[in-house]
DNA sequence: CATGAATGAGCTTTCATTCAT
DNA sequence: GATGAATGAAAGCTCATTCAT
């Protein structure tokens, strides 16, 4: 009677775990025994699951990554207006990176410092940074285009807003209490309000 | 004949042979012996000249935020308007942020990074976050001013431009090859610019 | 199929090892590597089962200090009278102390001089040396009481035949080759026995 | 015009600052720098005038050896009768013991410790405790011939002596707060007295 | 699948000793 | 004589990884 495979739900536990993990430690402190205590798991079946530390991060890396398109999936599937669909998503990322899921945020800061000195993790962040700004820049188009513009400045705006989430992500993680309360999302809406309307209609 | 003292240098030395390692390694990889290759030295003197590895990081963060603050001086002394003022600050540590000091810029975001994990890193970290805050707030306060607007506003829009430095840092040490050439000096004069427009004159 | 623990007996082996190498040694020079050569386990087994040095050391002071109450307790155990009892505990202590077990007895003066320099060494230490002061008082008490004299004198005894135990112990440690051979258990008899005398019966 | 040598003073206060050291830190913790510092030298002078290490704890075993004997051949020289004379040297040793110096006593103990580990240390240290022990046994034979006694019995007592005086040392510096306030010249001079007295005339 | 003991490399730190000045 | 920088070998400790059970 072999026993029911569970690897597919260890192995999520785990990532999790070593989101939790990076979150207050950093990767390099986050040990094997640290991940397994937080899973509630036997140190030794981390590398059943797994082959090497590594594996988790990559996994982990992809599955922060994933998370954010999903995201942005259920906000395009919405009906409603560009402008309505730009403010849920500066919401859904700005909002969020205020205390809404500090445990990720503070993971995915973690791993933008892992990125510049890991090759491996560097591609995958460089792969998600990319694949933002594309949805950030089609979201602001179709805003430019709503009113009339065109769509060519989309890109300019989407990586000024692109800075502004990372860098309010890595403030809310390390400098939080020193910022003004709340102030990204606002802040990111102004912006790209201001800028829209100052492109001038074709 | 006594021997002449030598420590201010050495400690000089090695406080920038850790600049190096930490923007290329982070701080829990850049072992003594890695700093004591960057820096020519055998590895035991490090800890002649310092008690141990935290006091090296945290005159790194100090002299890092120290560098900062320099520049504003330079900046502020120099004459010419408000906005002057602003466009040379903005250039200052954005064109710095895009190539000119990637070494510095770099090990900045891995010490974010570590700002999370240690509270000794964290408070200078907070305190040079703060400090930058508060310049940038009066700079911009002074623009408002000149232009006859009231200086409220300034605060809400140094979060912002504040923001999407720490960004620009760390997507250029991460991502730099993702985002466009050069973009982050122009978005934030013109979300600068735009902001301060928007502010009624009294 | 878990693997079954085998902490508790590692532990009581690695202990002995300390004692063993801290009887030659001392403290300082009872190296991690030493210890494990002695117990014959890998070095890194060590910090598997112990969080750090002291915490052996803390373990070692407790089971040597536990040994001489338990070897009391066997004493006081027998049948017999006062005097049989305080004759049966000074050769007990001082019979071990030249020759019985060396091992112990040099660890435990190794460990006299490391309760010098280490605050948590010495409580331990000291606790046990106000337990054995209590049971040799008690002791000597009766033998007082025995004889219808008060036992009021026996604290002053207890103290000096405790720096006498001492004494044997640090002696034949490190200069045993230079004292009378077995005079400890004699001179303490001796001195016992002249003492109860001179003490006036009511 | 050549320096006034200062080899011979210099030697003395890097000795008697390692006996201040080694009283609070034991031998393997007094570093040289320890040493430098506690004798307000600079580091690297220890080693002008030392060899290495051992050879200055060498003299310091050399040095309290010596002082014992030279406060016996003071109390030799004085006049009075053998027990005058016994009386003043416990007096000695054991005041002494108990406050008077535990700067000296404390570097003692720890010097009985590293005798157990060090040989060249053991030999003097021996060579010490033989030195005492012959002139104990001959201040208490003087004692037994005035009284008309053999003075055989001498080196059993100075033996049962010798332990309780180590034994006083070690506990007042490890242990000094249990055991009772200055019981260990009185219980000497007791027990010296005593067997004296049992010791029968011929 | 699961457990937890075991290994050994690598880290930070201490320190006796040497040596240029 | 004197100074203090410099060296390199060890120490304690952490940890990814392996493996017997």
């Amino acid at each position: 009677m072999p026993r029911k495979p569970n690897t597919d739900c260890r192995r999520a536990e785990i990532i999790t775990a070593l989101q939790a993990v990076i979150a207050r430690q950093g990767y390099e402190k986050a040990s094997i025994q640290a991940i397994a205590k937080e899973a509630g798991l036997a140190p030794g079946l981390i590398h059943y699951h797994f082959k090497n530390k590594q594996e988790i991060l990559v996994l982990l890396v992809r599955k922060l990554a994933d998370y954010g398109q999903q995201r942005f999936e259920q906000i395009a599937a919405q009906a409603g207006s560009p402008e309505a669909r730009l403010h849920a998503y500066l919401e859904a990322r700005l909002g969020l990176g205020e205390g809404a899921a500090p445990d990720a945020v503070a993971a995915w800061v973690m791993i933008g410092a892992e990125a510049v000195r890991q090759k491996e993790v560097r591609d995958i962040y460089q792969q998600a940074v990319a694949q933002e700004l594309l949805l950030l820049t089609a979201l602001l188009g179709e805003c430019l285009i709503a009113q009339g513009s065109d769509a060519g400045k989309a890109a300019e705006l989407a990586a000024g807003l692109l800075a502004m989430m990372a860098g309010a992500y890595q403030l809310s993680s390390s400098a939080g209490s020193v910022m003004p309360v709340g102030y990204a999302a606002h802040a990111a809406k102004t912006y790209a309000r201001l800028y829209l309307d100052a492109v001038p209609t074709a």
